[in-house]
DNA sequence: ATCAATAATAGGAATCCTTACTGATATGGA
DNA sequence: TCCATATCAGTAAGGATTCCTATTATTGAT
């Protein structure tokens, strides 16, 4: 049976290398960033097969994308996380997410709105740049 | 003293206009929204006159902005508030913030980090995507 | 190994949002 | 009036992402 499905699904050097850029980092890379690392194994890849993997991993729901300062980032963890951001060197971090639910959102679904996720990010300075912040410009 | 300053600060006919277009809506709108609100009066008026007072106008602290979907939103509303979002609809709507601190805030401070505020943002469906939401597709 | 069918690629053009530039115009003070 | 300066309209330029097309790689079957 199942004669209808003739081809299996590729897994192509480019996909594989695509994904590992982005799995090997928690820096949640740019497309860019992506391209220069792919790059450095495989010279001639184009910037094309970066975004069109990109966007199909995330389709598929290995990666997850969002967008800071006018360009998509991409986290390979999967795990429900939030993050926080220095507002002077631009570290992007995770904060593993505690079970508790907010009350902003049991109030949101006694008010009748189905609730399915949610996005988190603190923004302030990091450890780093807090000892820095008062000398410094 | 002060004649240093010799010209006093200018506010614009079409500066008042891009504010005001802001100011009266709850929608969270783009730059291309508020250029055909501010047309309507002002029939002249260029795209790149809407993207300089926007920008003035988040320097100065009078609006807020945003980016959503690719687009720069802004957002009159200087009170600290959270949104939730409909996946169906698109509809992005203001919540209250709560003067509750967070548990993950208080975790990041006692890590050393300073945080300064916060970005929540809830989605889901709204009510009225939540009623047409098992029988429409 | 060869073949046909199909999926993915490289390279570049096109697109979309935003910013930067330029010459014209308006404003307010001396 | 005359000058300095701020803002304007219009348009060119920029940067990130998507789209397009001919080419190449992969698969399954002969
Ligand atoms: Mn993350
Ligand atoms: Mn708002
Ligand atoms: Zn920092
Ligand atoms: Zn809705």
């Amino acid at each position: 049976m199942d004669a209808t499905r003739r081809t299996a699904r590729r897994s192509t050097r480019q996909q594989r290398l695509v994904f590992e850029a982005v799995s090997t980092t928690r820096s949640h890379p740019t497309a860019e960033w992506v391209y220069e690392a792919v790059r450095r194994e495989l010279p001639r890849v184009s910037l094309g097969t970066i975004y069109r993997n990109l966007q199909r991993l995330v389709e598929e729901g290995r990666l997850r994308s969002f967008e800071r300062a006018g360009l998509t980032r991409y986290d390979a963890d999967l795990e429900l996380h939030d993050h926080f951001s220095c507002v002077r060197c631009g570290l992007l971090m995770d904060i593993p997410r505690a079970p508790e639910v907010l009350p902003a959102e049991r109030r949101l679904r006694a008010r009748g709105f189905a609730v399915e996720g949610r996005t988190l990010e603190f923004h302030g300075l990091c450890r780093k740049c807090r000892r820095g912040a008062s000398s410094n410009g």
